[in-house]
DNA sequence: CCATATAAAAATATCGATATTATCGAGGCG
DNA sequence: CGCCTCGATAATATCGATATTTTTATATGG
């Protein structure tokens, strides 16, 4: 029910194909009050729509999404341990807050997580994993990052295939625990991303970095992959860090 | 009111004494039905009472912990996030469940985590951070491991001195996200450890190692210090390992 | 005038009942 | 004889109402 995708799983099962079709988003057609609200809740805080901080009342809630009390709650509680809510006992829930400080531990560690899982991709990736990245880079590169050229709006499309290129890189690790965690700092930072201002965005040409790091990891050339990585995580990050501290 | 300690900020607010006192137990003076489910719950799947894989059926869980559905449910939501229960849409709720597989990766993981935070506290942290791993390490040195000498069984104050001086190790890396991780999967570690017979085992110095850890943490021999920590996971976990196949 | 205690209002946490959905077994059909 | 359908049963998911608790507003005394 929740997206914490299985990417490895997903990969392993349907070596030659990896079916774009089956990973839309299957929140629409989620039979329980509970995923709608979830799912809901969570796009919201994602989006930047929910600030940071702000109440979250059960009853406003409740009337907004067309549910009941209790789903409501549970998906609160869900997004809870997902970092996107926080409870106050006895006083209910608020939209998780966000921090500079925060956001640099986020950037480190995923840094630190993800150089780990790529390094142990690229050891025990087979072709099936190595046939995934190529895939994945190429159609990441096949949608614009911004519907429009001049402001910048979110390309809910390329958004998703870039989580995808990132998380297929890294599906091989062979650990499904550190697969999770990166997926959840992945989306953390997304909402990093999004509250801090749509508006700009770096110059840099963000395809030929994928198209680096898929060349290095095609290579096998681990510690150039990770090189790569971890600096396209530290430049995107010290971009937001510059837009964040000047609002 | 979850368990995620925070053990970075308990040990930066209170540099010079950790009061282990406000450490005790905290589950049972807590006001919220919800957290009572939540602890009970977890406390009976990590001690194996409950098994893994088995059926959690919310009206009997109702009755045995005299709570309401609505906390129940929240708790088992809670649990699910934990990766300690299992959620299968429309049909319930389930205990986790275990395989050797798993517990290789979490085995893995736990090693490439916990290895990279304490390589990052030894570089951050302060002499705050070197006097509570000295008295981590002296507190746990204090309490047998089991109570009886014959037949293992649990000392809860070994247990929990045990983890906390393993986190107050790495709780100068600097990211909560990573530490967060790590008492994650510290507590899945428990879980197997319990489920994996409780009446042997290892004869080796588990008390050195610790020790010898610490020296190498105050030492400030970061590669020293990150071997012998995995060293001392890989030994438990393989021992573990052994005692889980032939079952 | 401020602090404190008190009362009213709002919001939360919790419960028990109901509607929905899955499971299991019997009977009918191919 | 096995497979599928249909209906009874059990369990889940969801709802709306109630009891607590917190927050806000008000009045009282120092």
């Amino acid at each position: 029910m929740r997206k914490t995708e299985d990417y490895a799983a997903k990969l392993e099962l349907n070596p030659e194909l990896a079916d774009m079709a089956s990973m839309i988003d299957d929140a629409t057609s989620s039979q329980s009050m509970t995923s709608k609200a979830y799912s809901r809740l969570r796009d919201d805080i994602i989006s930047g729509v929910l600030k940071p901080g702000q109440k979250l009342k059960v009853e406003k809630l409740r009337q907004q999404y067309e549910v009941g009390s209790s789903p409501v709650r549970e998906a609160l509680s869900l997004l809870t341990s997902d970092h996107f809510v926080e409870r106050m006992d006895q006083r209910g829930f608020r939209v998780a807050s966000v921090s500079v400080v925060e956001f640099e531990e986020l950037l480190k560690t995923r840094c630190w997580l993800e150089e780990r899982a790529l390094r142990e991709s690229i050891k025990n990736g087979q072709s099936g994993w190595e046939e995934q990245v190529v895939l994945a880079a190429y159609r990441l590169s096949r949608v614009p990052r911004a519907d429009d050229g001049h402001h910048f709006i979110a390309n809910a499309e390329w958004e998703k295939r870039h989580k995808h290129f990132h998380m297929t890189l890294i599906s091989a690790c062979g650990s499904s625990f550190l697969l999770k965690f990166c997926d959840q700092l992945y989306d953390q930072n997304i909402r990093y991303r999004q509250l801090s201002g749509k508006n700009a965005y770096p110059k840099r040409d963000v395809t030929a970095e994928h198209g680096a790091i898929c060349d290095a990891v095609l290579a096998r050339d681990e510690d150039l992959a990770a090189k790569l990585l971890v600096s396209h995580y530290d430049h995107t990050g010290n971009f937001l860090k510059e837009h964040m501290s000047d609002e």
